[in-house]
DNA sequence: GCTCCCATTATGTCTATACATATAAAAAGC
DNA sequence: GCTTTTTATATGTATAGACATAATGGGAGC
């Protein structure tokens, strides 16, 4: 075990055992560094571990305080759709249903500041059988290549990847009853959830795509592990 | 902008024009450093950002390697419920259910091992309305206090965080159609659909608490913004 | 009392150097 | 050819010192 690890366990000990409570500041580095007889840049270390982790807060002149914990925190990877089903050993297709020019709602033209926009939907398949439901309105001011994309084997998702960078990126988890469209692709009845992803991504200011992504509840949930920071 | 974040920038282009494309080895950190005019502490400092964001992958003796990008990862908050219903500007209102020996299910059973169990039910409320309901297992080896507390007016989510460390969570998130006990306690009809938090905490190898949070679906998302290294 | 400005200060960044360590690749042994 | 051992190497960690910068808290001016 590295210095700086044994000394954020000592840390996290501190934090758990109430030695430092919730809304504590905790001492300087350079008088943490005399403590624990080390240089400054290891407490650092061990210090922006546990700020990343969500445990401490730090700020300028202010010092370093103990979060009054808020929630857990965690990392969430939301896979590309034919990497998730490759993985579960399923064979993954893909079929595009259909490509206009988007007769969006207001909400959404609102978002995309009257751009013009591109709208795909398709469907993602394990084994042949529906597993995601992708509906997609993509910018063509940002991307104006997406206009003559066929989006007929590859879809919009990978087209995407391989050609716009992404600056930032808000997802919305949510359990909806199915949609009329869930329902006639998804094969789904109208009594039945759905497990919906949304996102909205930006590159500088502007949209580049929102997306959303509805599944059959039976067959999807997110998992993401955490912590062992001990 | 500091020498760092402009060099993680110019990084980031490179993955983003394929000038590094997925799979490819990137230079030493020295070379970098050479070509950047920086300190190899510098470079670094780019590239474990770089690292964490997932775009890249280091390993010992063999570099680093652009990954082959698997998916938008994003870090997820599950606030405390309590902050939540208080961060809308509602009431917040807690209700105990039931405490009782947890007649669990062979599955939990097999997860906590056979360990003594309580099993605590309550409500939280917004502004008196049902907004999550709290089906939580605690293992009474590990935490042996909760064999007496009351959980009357402080919910053992509150309560376990107050008194116990935690060094590993599992999350699960779910869409589901509401169970009796939902439709009961959250007030919804058999055809609704409710969004379900399932969370495993572990301590040093053994099973602290596993809970099932349940919302309607139509009053709860949970939103996650990430990216913005550009 | 009030606002505005400035000095102080703890964190943030950068440099340069030394050593540690996992591990891929080459060499040695069978 | 196959396994084991050694070696080279790129990343990982630690140190010490210098300077940068945001933001607090206090003081000057009103």
């Amino acid at each position: 075990m590295h210095p700086y690890e044994t000394i954020r366990t000592e840390m996290l000990r501190r934090i758990n055992d109430q030695t430092w409570p919730a809304g504590h500041t905790l001492p300087r580095e350079d008088d943490l560094a005399e403590e624990f007889g080390v240089a400054r840049g290891t407490i650092r270390r061990a210090l922006s571990s546990l700020s990343e982790a969500g445990l401490i807060e730090r700020k300028r002149r202010a010092g370093t305080r103990v979060v009054d914990r808020r929630g857990h925190r965690s990392t969430l990877t939301i896979p590309i759709v034919r990497h998730e089903i490759e993985a579960r050993g399923a064979v993954y297709g893909y079929r595009r249903i259909c490509v206009d020019d988007g007769a969006s709602s207001p909400l959404d033209q609102a978002l995309f500041q009257g751009a013009p926009l591109r709208h795909v939907r398709c469907l993602h398949l394990s084994d042949g059988k529906p597993f995601q439901l992708e509906d997609r309105l993509i910018n063509l001011d940002t991307v104006p290549e997406a206009a003559d994309a066929p989006f007929d084997t590859v879809s919009p998702n990978e087209w995407l990847v391989q050609r716009a960078p992404y600056s930032f990126i808000r997802t919305a988890l949510r359990a909806e009853l199915a949609h009329a469209i869930d329902q006639t692709h998804l094969g789904l009845t109208e009594s039945e959830p759905v497990f919906v992803i949304e996102r909205q991504t930006r590159f500088r200011d502007s949209h580049l795509t929102s997306v959303r992504l509805s599944h059959a509840a039976s067959a999807f949930q997110i998992v993401t592990e955490s912590g062992d920071l001990v």
